[in-house]
DNA sequence: CTTTAATCAGATAAAATAATCTGTTTATAA
DNA sequence: TTATAAACAGATTATTTTATCTGATTAAAG
């Protein structure tokens, strides 16, 4: 199969950006994000531990406990999310596999995989997760359709 | 990990973009590939065969049998050998892992996404073997380093 | 206090992907 | 015509990724 980001990083995405709808300091459990989200509930569970882990996310134990955001989600950006759980190695390394990625020696697609590759990276950066909020409520309001 | 082609997508566009590098007609084994290439000869062996099957490549067996491209290398797109082996699925699913992906209920990446999306299928689709055969020689002339 | 519901840690299982092996067929070349 | 070297088919193994399970800890609510 073809993957951008792998399930981890999806549902991680998917999560924080959750979270990121939800009122500032709310806290909320594994079950109600898996449940919200369609996606395995201690999977789900898993990565946001990590990135508790990572200082992206906090939790909070016992009864009524969950997660919130560490940050204010203006200070989130997509890229610290896919660090924290993929890395960035994809942006520096090849698309077709080979070794050695550099100006020096490019592969045949350097030039023009590049140029994606680098737009990809400047997204990813400049978009936080407050800017989402909108998108993202709208989106998980249509997901049981 | 993060991966855009699977690790058989990826040695399968080597091995065509090589041949595509050599004088046409020319019959290459699948030790000379997978030596020239590193990557694993019974595995490479394997994507070609199947590649056959797709009908982009060509095979001769026996002593001194091999591959050969089963059309012009101009003939040849990059989406070509993608299609034949991960298939096109990723130009049509969500980055975030969404389900339903549409404009009526876009992920919040959809837009910017969207468009990046439709560079790389245009890449793929415009980029043909024979136009990247100069740069395929010069990156394989360098991988032993 | 006791019950309940949550994170958390770590082991385990299941599934997908990557790689290897074993043997057969085929055609070239000595 | 025999030895050799290749594709080919299919099974098997190894590795990675995805998902689940088990029990311990924690804290709120009754
Ligand atoms: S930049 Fe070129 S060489 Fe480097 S990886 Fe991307 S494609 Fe391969
Ligand atoms: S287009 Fe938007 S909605 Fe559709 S997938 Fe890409 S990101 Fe998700």
């Amino acid at each position: 199969m073809t993957v951008i980001f792998s399930k981890k990083c999806e549902y991680g995405l998917q999560a924080v950006l959750y979270l990121a709808a939800k009122d500032a300091g709310e806290v909320v459990s594994s079950d109600d994000i898996a449940k919200k989200l369609n996606i395995p509930k201690e999977f789900v569970s898993k990565i946001l531990q990590s990135l508790t882990d990572s200082g992206l996310v906090n939790s909070k134990k016992g009864k009524a406990g969950g997660f919130l955001l560490a940050k204010h989600p203006a200070n989130i950006r997509l890229l610290d999310v896919v660090a924290a759980i993929d890395g960035l190695e994809i942006f520096n390394s090849c698309v077709l596999g080979f070794p050695n990625c550099s100006p020096d020696h490019p592969c045949p697609l350097h030039e023009k995989w590049g140029a994606l590759r680098t737009s990809a990276y400047n997204m990813l950066t400049e978009q936080t997760l407050d800017q989402l909020k909108e998108k993202t409520l709208n989106k998980i309001a249509h997901l049981e359709v």
